[in-house]
Formats: structure tokens, C-alpha cells, sequence
DNA sequence: TCCACTTATTGATCTGAATTAATAAAAAAC
DNA sequence: GTTTTTTATTAATTCAGATCAATAAGTGGA
């Protein structure tokens, strides 16, 4: 890689959605982003609905997310389709499956989507020369554990649109922490048959869901574009609740 | 602590039900097991019912489950609890809770149970100097947030006698996992109210869901033991996957 | 600019599972 | 060993949300 070429890769390290998502956690100076630099590869761009993992298969990848959104599912014989959760900038694609020996679930692109790839191996070889990115690891992991826990709820004891409310929320927030939404809105990157099959609900049902949250004055949304009009009552309906990770402990470096 | 004591406490270390969950994806010597001994603090015993975290309020423990059963909920507004997941020997109380700034939910046991508490700071210290640990962690992490995406597939898409058939077996292979079942048998520590909570159904219709797989023929069970009599069609059923965690990689200990 | 395809919206019907309520059985407490 | 509490079982009613079906509006590609 030329000089000028690792420069920009650089800078575009620093500005990636990954490490901002690091940084609420953790302080990142200039040698752990030049360490973790040295570990991804290259960089990736897939058209939209272009799988990314496929069930079954073996993967071994950290795939940080730079631009563009995903969806992790899983399909039944039936032939219906549960989202497990939603891939935004920041998330890493890998996980959890690089942890397991075949993918338990697909991941397919619902928009372009541009991603680093870092090869599990390599992370884990990082851990041992800068351990805090082991824990770092396992913060991610509490905070993905956490969204999943909330979705638990919603698909098991709120009523759909309670279930909208939170999900769009919690897009709003995870977007919010990427620098992709503003204070009180956000571009709704999926379809309303995403949202369905993230939520459990049917096509329609989900429809009139949102034109609902509309007439109860809660949101305006034309198109795509979604406001908040009434952050707390959507909050309340919700029973939203910030996930605010706790930062690392001990961060000391050894010599 | 007396030499004597000390010993003893070691032995049961190697025995404890989170050493085992940890050797099924990575080498422990007995040198690691001596480093996890010198961060665990005392051994606790909690009767049944009691909270050993509540919704809320701060925790920064890892505490290691030895015997005994648990589950971590949620309740809402109108009443109703939607339980995250249950809680089995070798499992995690504070995770994912410890990592945040307040809890995002409660736990409470649901039998006596003892556990080891293990304070998240020193398990933060111990990374730093053995980093398989934190590696350790996310692997953990992992497997955790894959048993979430199940539920929130069961939770979703599942008729309610799929959810109940995928529920039994998933304990059955996490039990086993910990020496705490039998092949195709299992003692079920949960009452019908703790399982229709799991698994977002009433009392009544779980309970209707647990005869008719009587009925069927896929189980037989008198009081809590539950027999499998027909596993593979259970598992089609259920749609059932194993989630086998590939090894840790780069095991290699630095000098 | 048009065509093909995807996405959003609306309405009618019907079923699965909640709700409520009552009882039976089992376990725990005394 | 008896009482109290918890847990399991059964039945009748009700309604939320799925399903099916059709149309409208958008979007992207050639």
C-alpha cells in the first residue's frame, strides 16, 4: 500500500462507524487504531441483496460494517422469516456466528453495503498482544445480547404497536450513536416487510401500526423519513429504556 | 484461607459447572485455573425466590452459577413478565447486566442456589494478564446472544407447540452440557408459569401444548422428569440446531 | 419514457390463543 | 398429619391479528 493510500486508509479507520461505536466505551488512542488498522483487510462493497452469510456454512470473519444496513434471519419450513436483528454502520456482521463452526442464520445486504473485513484469527491475535480488545469484544457483545433481550420482550408481551414504538427507537438510537440520524429523526433504512418479519407481525398489520402511530401524533413520516413529534410519549408507550454501556475498567496499558 | 481450605476450594473449581462450559471451546491448565481461583471471592448461598438482581440498580459482578436455577425478566407495565432467559449451573448471573450502567432487567432465583461471585474488575485485571480470558468472555457472549436469536425465532414464527418442543430440548443439551442430565432425560426445574413466561403463552395453553406432545408421543413425563421418547422428530418439530462453538484460536501463551 | 418489479395500503374473513374462572393435585409449611 | 400455598388441569368466551385478496403508489432499469 503506498504512503498516501495508508494515510487515507487510516483516516478512514479513525472515522469508521466501528470505532465510534468503540469509543463510547473505551478511549482508543493512536496505537490501537494503528493496531487494529494492521489486522483488517480489505474493504468490501456487495450490492443490495447480495448475501453476505448463508446458514450453514462455516465463517470466520469480523466484517465491520462501514456503510449501508443488513438484516441477520432465519427461515422456517413454512416458509416464514424471522428477523433476528437489523446490521447497521458499526455493527460487525460476524457476530455471533464466526464464534460457532457453521452460520446458525443468513445475513443478506438490504441496501449497498461496504464493510472491512477483519479475519476472527487476526482479532484474536490482537487480544493477546492488546488484551482491552478482548473485553472490547465482549462489550459489543453485552450491548447485542442486550438489544436481543429487548426484542425478546417485545415479540413476547407488548402489543405490535408497542413493538413499532421500540423498534424505531431503538434504530433511532443505534443510528444516533453512528452519526447516521438527527436529534429527533432518522431515514427508515427498511421496508415494511423487514420491519414485519423483525417485529412478527404481518404486512398489513405492521401498516396499520404506523399509520396509527401517525394519527395519534407520535411520529410524521412521509416517504422514508421519519420524526419523532412526541419523543416521551412514543418513549413511554414503548417502555423505552437507553442501553448506556458502562465504560471498560482498568484500561492501563502494560509496558 | 487454610491450606486445607484452599484445596478444597480448588477442587471444587475444577469441577465447577463454569469450568466445564469454558473447557467445551478452550484448554484450561491448571495454571488458569489457579488465575480464575485467585479472582473469585466467596461462595453464596441464595433461597429460592430471592432477587439476586434487580431492574435498575447498578452491578458489577460475573457471578458463576454452581448450582441452582434462575431466570432474568422483565416486567411490564400491565403486569405481565416476559422472561430473557433462564439461568443454569456454569451460566453467568451479571451477564449482560454488569456491563452497563444500571441493570436492564431483574433476576431471581427460582430454586436455592449457590454461586461463585467473581467482581467484574478483577476478571477486567485477570484479561489483561491472561487475554484468553476476555476472548473467554466473548465466547460466552456468543453463545449467549445465539440462544437470544433463538428465542426471539421461537418468539416470532413458532407455533406454540414448536416453541415448547424447542424450549426442552434447548435446556436438555445446556443441562447435559454441565453434567446435569441424562441422554434423552432430564429433570425440568421450572414450573408451567416460569416456561409460558419464557415462552410468551398463558399457563392454560401451555399447559394444553405439554399434553398434546404427551399425546404425540415425543415425551413422557410424570411430575418434572421428562423423557424424550422420540428426539428426532422432536427436533423437526422444533426445528432444532445444535449450537456447537468452534474452539478459541491462537491459544498460544505469551512468556 | 415506459415497463417491470417492489413496496405500501385497504378491506373482509376467520382462527388461534388470551382471558377468565373454577377445580384438582401436589408440595411446602407448620 | 393437617393446613396453606403453590402448581397443574380443564372449560367457555372473546378478540387481536393472521390470512387472503386486490389495488395503488413508488422505484429502478432498459
Amino acid at each position: 500500500m503506498s504512503i498516501a493510500a495508508q494515510i487515507a486508509h487510516d483516516m478512514s479507520l479513525a472515522e469508521h462507524p466501528f470505532v465510534a461505536r468503540l469509543s463510547r466505551f473505551m478511549k482508543l488512542s493512536p496505537a490501537d487504531l494503528s493496531s487494529l488498522e494492521l489486522i483488517v483487510e480489505s474493504e468490501r462493497l456487495v450490492k443490495k441483496r447480495k448475501d453476505l452469510i448463508v446458514v450453514g456454512y462455516e465463517y470466520r470473519d469480523l466484517c465491520f460494517v462501514k456503510d449501508g444496513y443488513a438484516i441477520r434471519y432465519k427461515l422456517l419450513r413454512s416458509g416464514k422469516r424471522q428477523i433476528l436483528n437489523v446490521i447497521l454502520p458499526g455493527d460487525i456482521i460476524g457476530f455471533p456466528v464466526s464464534f460457532f463452526d457453521r452460520s446458525i442464520y443468513s445475513v443478506v445486504a438490504v441496501s449497498d453495503l461496504t464493510y472491512t473485513i477483519c479475519p476472527l484469527d487476526s482479532y484474536a491475535r490482537l487480544c493477546h498482544e492488546q488484551p482491552q480488545f478482548g473485553l472490547a469484544l465482549s462489550w459489543l457483545a453485552a450491548h447485542e445480547a442486550a438489544i436481543y433481550a429487548e426484542h425478546i420482550v417485545d415479540l413476547g408481551r407488548r402489543t405490535p404497536i408497542e413493538r413499532l414504538a421500540h423498534f424505531l427507537l431503538e434504530i433511532h438510537a443505534r443510528l444516533l450513536a453512528v452519526g447516521r440520524a438527527e436529534k429527533t429523526s432518522f431515514d427508515l433504512p427498511f421496508s415494511q416487510e423487514v420491519i414485519a418479519d423483525v417485529l412478527g407481525l404481518s404486512v398489513p398489520h405492521l401498516n396499520r401500526m404506523m399509520q396509527q402511530l401517525r394519527v395519534e401524533q407520535l411520529i410524521t413520516s412521509r416517504s422514508r423519513l421519519v420524526e419523532f413529534t412526541n419523543m416521551a410519549s412514543l418513549q413511554t408507550l414503548a417502555h423505552y429504556q437507553p442501553l448506556d454501556l458502562a465504560p471498560i475498567p482498568m484500561l492501563v496499558k502494560r509496558a
